[in-house]
DNA sequence: GCCGTTTTCGGCCCGACTGTTTTCAGTCG
């Protein structure tokens, strides 16, 4: 039973008790311990055992008691008992845009309907009509949400939305009367996958903003058109919604709008016991109604007693206890970053030459880069043997003398075999600057079998990074079954730094395990696993993890000037 | 169902948009 498990198990409650028409409040809580489950770098099974699961916010008495049946049962009697008074086809109807607890019950109870199968031919023949606040327009909208739901694709990797981010804020910059235009939401908390997209904008003439936006050529579909807020479905399979807001109460609504959902509920937790009201329009006194803040974030902080927080840690893990103490972390920036040691070259399968990749490293302002092409072990992709690494490295000493300021490393990216084993012998290993050891195959290992081949590959002395520790692949793959706290012990043990894979698809590790690692004293690394040069750009992506995980400067080693670097990769 | 420098009981965020309404309910974020 994994934590997505559980907080599946933990949201279809949610979902029936809302159905049922049950205290908001209770139903809040659900989903509140569902979010925070799923959020959690450690196994729940873990927390059981320590007896901290009571320490997980929004999770008490009661609910704790809930998620240990859970998880010794695989569910809990009273999930059970409201199961068999809703048939799991009620419930699914909630996944349809538009329908929600009230449409859902109401069909159900008037019409029997217990599946979105059955909804959807009794919308076609118009048999809805007639049922208490539904005419023509609501079975159309029902049937359009049914469609909208068969082509939905969930959510979308972050790195794929922040090109329609930006298209979208540089067409509506060009409309008439715009003066600000930004994005919100997850996008802007640089999540790693996103559900819709927000951008919010100040204008003197709303309306035409309203109407660029949804004449844009990557909307499908309009959703909602109205003077102020739309929101449209783009041909990419992504909602997008566009708020003008008055620019007094920007820095107010930017904070709404940015989230989380949790970080605003504690915002205006704390805003309420100081005698204060936040809304997207801005920080009122609650007696006389006063605005107090609201033009800029800054402001609206500053009314709560607190420091500007970073949208990357607005996910109510902590972050408004630490700027309360003044101890909000100095995070990394991509600034920070002064070499790339993760880089493929046509020696494997990247697309460019090494004195290609150089050029565009240098470009950026790098000062060294790793050339880490694949070992021999991986049939899918050319890998080096030990003869293509010599005459590799030759060509790099060749290249090396000929640049200042600058360094190319001799390195590897080596297999991690099924048995822990590296596809290269050591004698080898040990005549590279930098050897990064990663898992390519057999990922359907049980948890002990995958948890001690890694720790076996990273006990070899000349690897210096495991890279993309988890092995995900947004969408396509689950990570792999490992004990993540045994690996950080050993990684800790043997001195051995982890990767973050800026990648867009792997983003691994991810902020709550970088988080983890940071908080093990295990150090980090921030790499693109570049393929082709435009990929030396994902740096962003990984260096917003790593912000995510509340990273400093000090927590990553590609931060550090060449000798000094060279120095801590040194075992 | 959670939570507590006002509280162990009584709070718990709030407004835009839509479609149905004739003043509002449902959904969404």
């Amino acid at each position: 039973m994994d934590n997505g498990e559980v907080a599946r198990i933990l949201n279809t409650m949610a979902d029936m008790l809302e159905i049922k028409g049950d205290n908001p409040f209770r139903i809040r809580a659900y989903r509140l311990a569902a979010q925070n489950i799923e959020g959690l770098a450690e196994d729940v099974s873990t927390l059981i055992v320590q007896q901290t699961l009571e320490e997980i916010p929004g999770i008490g008495k009661d609910l704790a008691s809930k998620i240990r049946e859970i998880v010794t049962t695989g569910t809990f009697q009273e999930y059970e008992r409201l199961k068999a008074q809703i048939p799991s086809g009620v419930v699914e109807l909630l996944k349809i845009p538009g329908v929600g607890p009230k449409t859902a019950q109401l069909l159900y109870e008037r019409k029997g309907i217990d599946s979105i199968a059955r909804l959807e031919a009794a919308a076609r023949a118009n048999e809805l009509r007639g049922l208490p606040g539904i005419k023509a327009k609501t079975e159309e909208n029902i049937l359009r949400g049914i469609e909208m739901l068969k082509r939905a694709s969930g959510r979308m990797p972050l790195g794929l939305a922040l090109p329609l981010v930006r298209e979208i804020i540089a067409r509506l910059r060009q409309v008439k009367g715009v003066t600000r235009i930004e994005c919100a939401g997850s996008v802007r908390r640089m999540k790693d996958t996103v559900g819709d997209i927000d951008i919010l904008a100040v204008s003197a003439a709303p309306g035409k903003v309203m109407d660029a936006f949804v004449a844009l050529p990557l909307v499908r579909e309009v959703l909602a058109h109205g003077e102020t807020k739309s929101s449209v479905m783009t041909r990419q399979g992504i909602q997008a919604d566009v708020l003008v807001v008055d620019p007094k109460a920007f820095g107010a609504a930017w904070v709404y709008f940015t989230g989380s959902k949790a970080h605003n509920i504690h915002l205006r937790d704390m805003a309420k016991k100081k005698g204060l009201k936040i809304s997207e329009y801005g920080v009122f006194a609650e007696r006389t109604g006063k605005r107090i803040a609201g033009r800029e974030e800054e402001e609206i902080y500053e009314a709560l007693g607190l420091p500007y927080i970073a949208p990357e840690l607005r996910e109510d893990t902590g972050e408004v206890e630490a700027a309360l103490k003044g101890q909000l972390p100095d995070l990394i920036t991509a600034d920070d970053i002064r070499g790339d040691l993760h880089v493929h070259s046509t020696w494997s399968d990247g697309a460019h030459t090494i004195k290609e990749v150089v050029e565009a490293a240098r470009r950026r302002g790098y000062r060294y880069i790793a050339i880490t092409d694949h070992s021999k072990g991986l049939g899918i992709v050319r890998g080096l043997a030990a003869e293509d690494l010599t005459k590799q490295s030759e060509e790099i000493n060749r290249l090396n003398q000929g640049l200042r300021d600058f360094r190319i490393l001799t390195g590897i990216e080596a297999n991690i075999r099924a048995d822990g084993t590296l596809d290269l012998p050591n004698g080898v290993l040990a005549k590279l600057d930098f050897v990064i050891a990663s898992v390519h195959s057999a990922f359907r290992q049980d948890q002990q079998t995958m948890t001690e081949r890694i720790v076996r590959a990273v006990s070899n002395p000349y690897v210096r990074v495991l890279g993309h520790p988890t092995g995900r692949l947004l969408g396509e793959r689950e990570p792999y079954d490992l004990d993540f706290d045994r690996l950080l012990d050993a990684a800790r043990q043997h001195q051995l730094a982890m990767e973050i894979n800026a990648s867009p698809l792997r983003l691994d590790l991810n902020d709550a395990h970088a988080r983890r690692a940071k908080e093990a004293g295990v150090p980090l690394v921030i790499n693109t696993d570049t393929h082709a040069l435009a990929e030396f750009d994902h740096i962003h992506l990984g260096v917003a993890t790593a912000r995510r995980a509340w990273i400093e400067k000090k927590d990553v080693l590609n931060t550090l000037p060449l000798k000094q670097l060279l120095k801590r990769l040194a075992r």
